[in-house]
DNA sequence: AACCTTTCTGACTCGCCGTCAGATTTTCGG
DNA sequence: CCGAAAATCTGACGGCGAGTCAGAAAGGTT
């Protein structure tokens, strides 16, 4: 297992070229929060760092392969929040850890925001490699929440009728919907304090039965 | 208000054109579900019905205003299953009313599975009327359920850090992720009743506070 | 049948994608 | 410091689907 880094042809790649392709990643990832992911056209991601599209041919097969590193490097930072859920939420302070959680997926959502809708579009594009990373991201933190929730079930707090998995993948729905909506839910009047407090609710809700 | 059909310039059409423009939507149906939104291209509906894309293009702008037009027929369907969200879910019965909810809410996915995914990537990518017609629809069961947590709150069964319209926005997220998911979900062991009743029981906790 | 309206389409231009041959820059042994 | 080899970059081109438009075809009316 090397560090390399190839280019699309799958040659090492040195520093001049390692250089270049880390100008294209962040060119990439400035107009995908500027202009979306509609209106990314590799020419202007060329024209962005002074080349030409051929260049960036040398590096990505396309778009979507810069996009999905990009995305790549966005999960390493949502490994931290797996640390915040751990059984123990029934205790009395669940609702204040609870609450932790939720600010600390928000602070990743804001970071990332425009990669990870990016990545979340792709994957229900379809696209085999955007869901992979989808799913690996949303794996790290529903492990942890099924384990919650098998716990719970087992202390009799939590209803045996609910599926362990399917409940993690529920909580990690609300999650998502609600931080990937959050610019468009203020202007129907739920604020940054009301989504807080709200999902902090529902996920000690969830996972504890109280 | 009249019922009258136009053509992407304006005009007032025919029966003719009216069978055509169906014929169009059809085809325009069972492609978008056969080969997916991102290989529907013009050029494979026209010929579809034995046309050339220049009549497409007579009754829609683009491809999208298709599928924006199945979309709208699509949220018909959805209006019956508001009648399912009344208060009075914390009566004895309210699992099962929970249950019924969701079994509706299920066979109205698995009818408009390709047009509500297509609908809500386009809303996701930030189309302007895609998102009108998504949160149109999603209003009519969302109303509802903000009257049941107001409900909730104020017979204090449920916390009142609970905002209701935040609520009712992650109760349709957990609904659409789940049920858009079902097929993928069902490969890591989630079967159609573990969703069933996951969600049958999430809901009323989550309505209810039991 | 002659004429008018509605509907349909062949053929065209346009813009972006992705490729490739060759130009340019960097590296490195001597 | 030079020249050759390797690495990197790019101008120019072919291809494909989108969208347009003038005129052909079909249908309706008297």
């Amino acid at each position: 297992m090397s560090d390399d880094v190839f280019a699309a042809d799958g040659r090492v790649i040195g520093s001049r070229a390692l250089a270049t392709r880390r100008k294209l990643l962040d060119a990439t990832a400035k107009l995908l929060q500027e202009q979306g992911i509609l209106d990314l056209r590799v020419v202007d991601i060329s024209r962005d760092i002074g080349s030409s599209p051929a260049t960036f041919y040398q590096y990505f097969n396309d778009v979507d392969e810069a996009i999905l590193e990009l995305a790549k490097e966005a999960t390493e930072d949502e490994k931290p929040l797996v640390a915040l859920l751990r059984p123990g939420w029934n205790e009395s302070d669940g609702l204040e850890r609870a609450g932790r959680f939720v600010d600390a997926y928000m602070a990743y959502w804001d970071t990332h925001h425009a990669v990870l809708r990016a990545r979340n579009l792709k994957a229900e594009e379809g696209n085999r490699y955007f869901r992979a990373v989808r799913t690996e991201a949303n794996l790290l933190v529903m492990d942890a929440l099924q384990a919650m929730v098998a716990e719970g079930i087992a202390a009799k707090r939590l209803s045996d009728s609910l599926d362990p998995f399917t409940t993690a993948a529920a909580v990690v729905a609300m999650c998502e919907r609600l931080l990937a909506f959050r610019p468009e839910m203020a202007k129907r009047g739920a604020n940054r304090d009301a989504i807080r407090n709200t999902l902090a609710t529902l996920l000690y809700g969830a996972l504890t039965g109280h």
